[in-house]
DNA sequence: AAGAAGATTCGCT
DNA sequence: GCGAATCTTCTTA
């Protein structure tokens, strides 16, 4: 998914950002919302994969999932980051206190900056529409990899990735000069 | 029925 | 670097 573009349009115009972090949840992971079964609020986690998945989290933001198993198997990937690539005057009307930089650096303000909110929940990604995902651009980045990113359970997972060297990716310095993986 | 924890961000020290 | 903000969901009694 890295390099791949997420597209939110809405009545306030089109932004499209180019994904350069994302973080897996996979079957069997403590950390999953998955994990205890299926519920009425993880419900698109379990979904075909390509389906948002979007939860409220801490009283203040959206986080963005993309499913990713058969349909009746709960696992997902989480857009951590990404890179602004169009409508970036409508992102800075949305987070006006956001440098360029950090308008999708993080998935917290990722999902302000598209206007990502629960209505987008269920979605299919794959198709136009409100929210979805775009074709990579051409030349695939390298990826790095890491842990996670600000989880209490099953943090030693390497299941973190992102953009070698890219300035829009979030998370401390110390995880993001690690060499790419082969 | 009540309480704690949470895949975060921002501002202040 | 630390803690508050703020609410939904799941767990436990």
């Amino acid at each position: 998914m890295i390099g791949t573009s997420l597209v939110s349009e809405s009545a306030d115009g089109r932004v499209v950002a180019r994904i350069v972090e994302t973080e897996g949840y996979v079957p069997g992971d403590a950390a999953s919302h998955a994990f205890r079964g299926e519920t009425a609020r993880n419900g698109s986690l379990f979904r075909r994969r390509g389906t948002a998945y979007v939860y409220f989290i801490y009283g203040c933001y959206f986080c963005v999932n993309v499913s990713s198993e058969r349909e009746g198997v709960g696992a997902g990937v989480l857009v951590r980051a990404a890179e602004p690539v169009e409508g970036m005057e409508l992102m800075h009307a949305r987070r006006p206190h956001s440098t360029a930089r950090d308008l999708c650096r993080g998935p917290g303000r990722l999902a302000t900056a598209l206007a990502v909110t629960r209505l987008h929940d269920g979605l299919d990604l794959c198709a136009p529409g409100p929210l979805w995902l775009a074709a990579a651009a051409k030349p695939a980045p390298a990826v790095s990899e890491s842990v996670r990113i600000g989880l209490t359970k099953e943090a030693d997972r390497v299941l973190r990735f992102f953009e070698t060297g890219s300035p829009f990716v979030s998370g401390p310095r110390a995880l993001n000069v690690r060499p790419p993986r082969p």
